[in-house]
DNA sequence: ACAATTAGGAACCAATCGGTACAATACACA
DNA sequence: TGTGTATTGTACCGATTGGTTCCTAATTGT
């Protein structure tokens, strides 16, 4: 009936999220994406309508990829010990550190830009994050150094994790001395060793 | 032998401060701190030559007042123990959110974005942000619930502390629940209180 | 083959960015 | 009271922002 789409929308998002990741949701300009995403204005405007809707995309598909993989590192029955569940967590943003990527997180970056302001970007962002810190819950749940815990001691130590978590990735992205992110992180091995 | 200038460059350097705390270094334009500073643009190329140099003159202004604040209050040697000026750091943090103070931390902020990519602004920043990390290694050290750590690991625990503090200060920035920030805060308490 | 429909691409838009040029202005000194 | 000098305010600059328009190209159903 029409002439068919010569991209795949989801590739395309998987694009976008890219660069989205690397700049972030402001610095990501007009430009940067159509070069990331190999098409042009024309057709990321009629397939995406606008920036802000195709970040939301974005956000979406991030949730169900590298939010998904936090909560399954966090919640892998195969690790009983939910306390090393939790440093293999940690263990993991600070090698992506190591590694050379400096992305940090997609969701802790726009929770430190002004892109919160507008109320569906804050939901989605804001509903990652309670995903990810609800995982750190059950983790400390199934730790056998934590079970002494009150209901309300662990969702306030969840909670402490998961700030940890956003100071991690915003020190990833920033151009500080890496021993930080590498100390601190090993700080929450201490931190969980005795309760 | 000529026209004097007609404002103060302090009082001036104090309200930029105010801006760029606000707002931040990139989202605060031209005519934000023109209002907000309350001169017109040739007064401020002339006396601050760009903005990139007002915001290091800021840094500079921002580090001998609220960074000094907080050195201070984690090395005040009123209170002994050095476990209870952390806690009331942290308080201080959490109630500045309560009272409705979402301006965070201008260094943290600073931290989170991309001019930290220019290396007198990410010195400015880390130089901050160190101290306020010794500070704390101070207070851990005047602490007679952690007296028994080794120095590095000390070192490491005041590491997580200060990651700690980038989280909450972009928490309070962003427009995710508070209630984050409180419980967050919170869980410090229960951290620091055995070892 | 042809009409209907949609994608693609470039030109274009107003608004805004940080920064500059320059003329008008106001003061200090002689 | 000039006269020199620095400050001030405004108009302007090119570049870039996100977004729109509109014409052409391509593919499908009939």
């Amino acid at each position: 009936m029409a002439r068919p789409r010569e991209f795949d929308t989801d590739e395309a998002i998987r694009k976008a999220a890219e660069v989205f990741w690397r700049k972030s949701y402001e610095e990501a300009t007009l430009p940067d994406l159509l070069d990331g995403m190999g098409l042009t204005r024309g057709s990321l405007y009629k397939a995406f309508k606008d920036k802000k809707s195709l970040f939301l995309r974005v956000l979406d598909y991030y949730e169900t990829t590298a939010v998904d993989d936090a909560v399954a590192c966090l919640t892998d029955i195969n690790v009983p010990d939910g306390r090393r569940r939790i440093l293999g967590f940690f263990k993991g943003v600070v090698q992506a550190v190591n590694q050379g990527d400096r992305r940090g997180c997609l969701l802790c970056t726009a929770a430190a830009g002004s892109e919160m302001s507008d109320p569906e970007i804050a939901a989605a962002v804001n509903g990652g994050l309670r995903r990810i810190r609800d995982a750190l819950g059950l983790a400390l749940a199934a730790s056998p150094l934590h079970d002494t815990l009150k209901q309300d001691e662990r969702k306030t130590l969840a909670n402490l994790l998961l700030t940890q978590y956003i100071g991690l990735r915003v020190l990833a992205r920033s151009c500080l001395p890496l021993g930080i992110v590498e100390q601190s992180s090993r700080g929450i091995e201490e931190l969980l060793k005795a309760r």
